[in-house]
DNA sequence: CTCTCTGTTGAACGATGTTCAGCTGTAGTG
DNA sequence: CACTACAGCTGAACATCGTTCAACAGAGAG
């Protein structure tokens, strides 16, 4: 039964990987597990610690195909005006959350074993994402100096983030419906008409009204 | 060995709940489980489930004790000018999840069992989070109606949320730092400015510059 | 045709949440 | 004070989990 050299490293990688997302799009995170991976391709369990180090590998990898896919249709919005494309941006991130919310619950919960480092190879996708989002500041308000940027970047899509995560947790729907497109019309609608306006933000605190 | 009736029913209730919160907040969420939890309060794991349901309704117990230490401290910011109130608040949460990471990263991460819904005595506190979000958002626009408060106390807080979750889970260290107090001040300020001065924004949408 | 090497197996380990028959103390009754 | 009945608790068992690794078997080299 061994030695059966019927795919290469990287096609079993490939396989392994589709099988995730195909278990927890189906059945959701909770019901993934290595052997259930492993049954999907016609392997067994062991033979995946041969391609990947560990299931948190595999994961990763899992859910850097989902952000690819957001980046993808987010790149695609990065052409309209600054905040129209934001607007795009945020929708596209709640749609996605929407039509996989399993996959997307998987990016969220996942996390990485103690102190273990998350690669590099997939925090150059979330800092792809922030700098999306970035340049689209960066448009909006050509006088802002980098730094101020880099913070009302990270600001808004932290936002819209949490907005999606509780969305996608279903943990909105507490005391009547919610409608998160509204949600995240009005933060990023609020949010970009006062600091648009405001070239000295990074200065002011809340004092008084 | 049985019968020992050394405690209450009850007080077998708050030793565990106890007991978690210790566990989870020296070594972290992921070190959790019921045999741990029984060894601490020198009991087997059998006898948890004559006192919790499963594991997931003590996780959920140990939760609300923390959701009761941030509305605590909320409420006493709430005395405060609205706009100063909301950023008090915020920066409460903040504090919160800088000084117990591990036992705010089990209220985060912790999902109920595939479509069993959370308790209505859990969603209580979260509702009241969210209501005293809302009275100072009420505060700050009088003639809005209770569905724009509603709406704008929601965005905001799950804004307020989205920034704090990326923090305790170091998310947002990706390319230099990043200070998570300054941008729930610029979350804050900006959001309040332009929602207090604009009385139709839900008319609005994201049209052009 | 044989040897070697390597891809793959399958059994094992320790850990997890959960269940439950049964034991043993405590409380109530006579 | 003895006895019974009940309830609190145990401890072993079950199924599952991620992970490891000795051993095997098939492919390719000689």
């Amino acid at each position: 039964m061994a030695r059966r050299n019927e795919h290469s490293k990287a096609q079993l990688r490939t396989l392994a990987i589709a099988a995730v997302r195909a278990i927890v799009a189906e059945h959701g995170p909770e019901k993934l597990s290595v052997r259930k991976v492993a049954e999907r391709i016609g392997y067994t369990p062991g033979m995946l610690y041969h391609v990947f180090a560990c299931l948190d590998e595999l994961i990763l990898h899992a859910n850097a195909e989902t952000l690819d896919g957001l980046l993808q249709r987010m790149q695609a919005a990065s052409a309209l005006p600054p905040a129209e494309a934001l607007q795009a941006m945020a929708g596209q991130y709640l749609a996605m959350a929407r039509e996989e919310p399993h996959l997307w619950q998987l990016v969220f919960m996942h996390r990485m074993p103690q102190a273990v480092a998350v690669p590099a190879w997939y925090q150059q996708r979330t800092g792809q994402l922030f700098r999306l989002v970035e340049e689209q500041m960066a448009r909006l308000s050509a006088q802002r100096d980098a730094a101020a940027v880099h913070l009302a970047a990270r600001t808004l899509w932290s936002s819209v983030h949490g907005i999606s995560v509780l969305a996608v947790e279903n943990k909105l729907t507490i005391a009547g419906d919610v409608d998160e497109t509204a949600m995240l019309q009005s933060l990023i609608h609020h949010y970009l008409t006062s600091w648009a306006r405001d070239r000295d933000q990074e200065r002011v605190h809340g004092e008084d009204a």
